[in-house]
DNA sequence: GAATCGCCCCAAACCGCTTTGGATACCGCA
DNA sequence: TGCGGTATCCAAAGCGGTTTGGGGCGATTC
């Protein structure tokens, strides 16, 4: 069942019933109806591919994931924000189209997308400082919406992010208004920018009260549960073992809850924990009480705005848009006075 | 740059343009360096709007994912799955189109792929028991690869399954070697229909040695932390508490564990876990030795191979076909002897 | 009563490619 | 010399919509 089919069932011209169906005015709201009905009757629905072909539009937006062979952007976050992003794009009858391609091949993809006009904007993942893509769209001339900010980026862009430097300055001064000192940084890799603007933060605060940053008590690797808890055990065997750490992910936290526990300290009492919550609907921070003390903020709505800018772009190209979230700082059961006064 | 235009710089026609670009043999071999050369130089890429339209395919498969207001399927193993399915989709010049759906909407976004012919098939994710998306979709009339199977279903269908119920009775049998006999299941939702393949596989392990599964020892919920810590810390609180652990997902493991350290009991020595693993690339199980003893399979390399599978029943539509894979069982320093013979 | 105006509708062009059905030129061969 | 065959290219008809540029007709205006 096509366009010119139901026309003729209908004894009208293609354009009429294209135009009744689109709320075009030209059409007597009579026949608007009775063409309206006809399709639901019929079960008609235009074929995609001629409407994108016709409006030169492809009612699509990109994700391109670049899969590394070094590191992985393919992390737990990501899927959260994907589906919050996708629940946009749905509402909107727009597509989600997620390209995975080796990372040497992303300026390649980007560029792609453009002449082959498989889609009408992307979203960026994951920017790190200086990020060239950044630069590279522009150039390309696609519209686009960053999840986070690239530091050292000269041209404006349009990006979404959460206050990464005042949740992890927050966290920081929360611990120290409990008396703690020796605080602990288990950060992401720092190349990635929004690990930067955590450590910026932290030490801030630090500093704010004449704490001078102690590399010894920092650390900078993938958020992995491994990876923390090898984080979290090569400061407990400190001499001046930290008493509380701050830690850039939920899963990262489950390792360092881990070393704690093979230290025998248990958290909250001997020793605090604070971890960054993406709030991932599968890895929720306890079901009413939080385990972890944290400063929250849900990737999944993230990915529902930013997937909403990127939309309003598209459809009305004008000044890029930004817009920064802030984190709330939510009470677990993984914080306490420092017991080493 | 378009074809048209591409061609009147060649002074040639459209039609032998686009011929030589596509490899037809109906065109002179200078003249299709000629036209290749040009086309490099002037940056053509084929209009992908207008080859869908033209060819009728969408040279796209889809993924939908229903977002529940009951149980998430966004969880971290499918990140994987689709990071795997997007190698191969890119690979083959595929696009992958994620549609996130309200799952009461899930019928009606299947049929209108079908109708708007925006994709040319459909991965199907987390069969569930009856499924009725298999019905559905032979009813629609897409072409589509099932990851997993959905016992009950009545009609034929491909598939890609992990061998379950022999990995988990493999993994059963192993502690039941090792002298356990109080073998405790934290299992995934039962509805889930590897779930419930993997329950059989347990219980027949028990039963071929006369052990009557225990309903005490038995728990069936989402894998997530939470779930499994308290799954976990109830059964150890029992008067007969289990010996080993048999635990459906990494993160479940990593729940069990925490009430395993609650409980002073160290894995591997006073208690023995197996973990299924599926490899996830940002959450393995350990660094050169596993963490955890383990079945284990790749569910990034179960989405290159369900994708592979798809493609090639798009390409030629013939008979359905079928692949179970074996996990394979990994040994880690979370099992030993029971202590209690 | 003629000119003007809206309201509804339609024919046809167009989006950029693929594919069908020739057309032309040149070849070898009878 | 003439004819079938082959190699090479092209014009035009699609794919299934949207959109432009009217056209017919009854109502309004002068």
């Amino acid at each position: 069942m096509n366009l010119k089919e139901l026309a003729s069932r209908l004894g009208l011209s293609p354009t009429t019933v294209s135009r009744a169906l689109n709320g075009y005015p030209e059409v007597n709201e009579a026949t608007r109806e009775r063409v309206m009905a006809a399709a639901k009757r019929h079960n008609y629905h235009p074929n995609t591919r001629a409407i994108r072909l016709a409006t030169g539009r492809a009612m699509a937006v990109g994700h391109v994931i670049p899969v590394a062979t070094r590191h992985e952007i393919v992390n737990p976050v990501f899927a959260d924000f994907i589906a919050g992003a996708g629940e946009t794009y749905s509402r909107n009858d727009y597509d989600m189209v997620l390209s995975v391609v080796p990372d040497d091949q992303e300026e390649a993809t980007y560029r792609g997308m453009k002449s082959k006009g498989n889609v009408d904007g992307v979203i960026v993942h994951a920017p790190k400082l200086n990020d060239p893509r950044i630069a590279l769209l522009h150039d390309v001339g696609l519209p686009f919406v960053v999840h986070g900010r690239a530091t050292g980026a000269t041209l404006p862009y349009s990006w979404l992010d959460v206050n990464n430097r005042r949740a992890f300055q927050r966290a920081a001064e929360f611990l120290l208004d409990l008396g703690h000192t020796r605080i602990a940084l288990v950060n992401g890799l720092e190349f990635m920018d929004f690990a930067i603007r955590r450590r910026t933060g932290y030490e801030a605060a630090l500093s704010a009260r004449g704490i001078a940053p102690d590399p010894a008590l920092m650390s900078s690797d993938e958020m992995t549960e491994i990876a923390g808890h090898r984080a979290a055990r090569r400061m407990l065997a400190l001499p001046d073992r930290p008493t509380a750490f701050l830690v850039a992910s939920m899963i990262s936290g489950m390792g360092v809850r881990r070393a704690l526990e093979e230290a025998g300290l248990q958290m909250g009492r001997d020793i605090s924990v604070i971890i960054h919550d993406d709030d991932l609907s599968y890895m929720k921070n306890g079901d009413d009480v939080p385990i972890f003390t944290a400063t929250r903020s849900s990737v999944r709505d993230a990915g529902r705005m930013a997937a909403e800018m990127l939309l309003d772009l598209i459809a009305n190209p004008g000044p890029d848009q930004q817009r920064l979230l802030e984190a709330e700082l939510i009470m677990g059961q993984s914080t306490g006075p420092c017991p080493r006064p």
